[in-house]
DNA sequence: GGGCCAACATTGGCGCAACCAACAATACAT
DNA sequence: ATGTATTGTTGGTTGCGCCAATGTTGGCCC
């Protein structure tokens, strides 16, 4: 045997953006396995979101809403659009617009997500005593808050 | 204007899943970033970090120290090799195996990688007191242990 | 020794997330 | 009126994480 099993390099170990993207893989494989038993992605559960709690909104909004990209919200609504979940019609007043509504179909698939989703936090937070839960979500918030700010 | 700006949706700010795929994103950024200015990207280092800590070592035991699937190993090894960073000769006492070695120039590469992440770690955790960095680092490495565990 | 299964390197492919560039149509500001 | 910005859309690219198939080689059992 050449050394080396299955043991992380030390160095990664103790990298904080590398304990990061270990944690969100674990929790982006979780949600990833949730939304697809569900016909969904991480996009579409985004979206209707924004538009759960923002009502009707033009297609630029909603990306800007949901941090993604123009390009993705079109072939995201697509999909959603075609599985009943969203109307896309063109905004009277401004034409170069959509406006996007959730249906009542979407209302209920966004409600499915959501019971997949908190599910999802349970398994992903298990270790985790309450109290240290919710240490670990202030100190990430403020993380993303300060990212977010000097963007 | 049909409703909806730039903040996020509430049932995503409060979504500890949420919170650590958008920080994870972050430092994706930063450290893709990075990286990609020094001419490698995540794999490499990650490939070069386990042959430093391990010695020469075979592309199967790379993958398992790495987490990185053994087709991803073949090609990230072979942009390694190309910029000289690696050397691959065949093990003799074992003709399945390569041998994977990492030269001087790779070291070289593997300290400057090292300089680029130690600088993106104060990056990301600054708005973060040393003992809020420590809390942070605590619980999220207790979550990676926890699902690695599981695994 | 013959036969079988496990491990290895390699090829090729898939899906998702994030991003970028270009374009035509429309709105708006000066 | 002319230029600038915004919008929806098309059509890419990249990184990362996977999985399946193939051919070679080792180790083991009988």
């Amino acid at each position: 045997m050449t050394t080396a099993d299955a043991r992380t390099p030390a160095r990664l170990r103790h990298t904080p953006s590398w304990l990061i993207s270990l944690v969100s893989a674990h929790s982006h494989r979780l949600v990833g396995a949730g939304f697809a038993a569900a016909g969904a992605r991480g996009y579409h559960y985004r979206l209707l979101a924004a538009l759960d709690e923002y009502g009707p909104s033009s297609q630029a909004a909603l990306g800007r809403a949901t941090a993604v990209d123009r390009s993705d919200v079109v072939a995201a609504l697509n999909e959603l659009a075609a599985q009943g979940f969203v109307d896309r019609t063109p905004d009277p007043s401004d034409r170069r617009r959509n406006i996007v509504t959730l249906t009542a179909d979407g209302t209920r698939h966004l409600l499915e997500l959501d019971g997949v989703l908190t599910g999802i936090q349970e398994e992903l937070l298990a270790p985790l005593s309450p109290a240290e839960r919710d240490q670990l979500t202030g100190l990430l918030a403020r993380l993303a808050d300060h990212h977010a700010k000097s963007r």
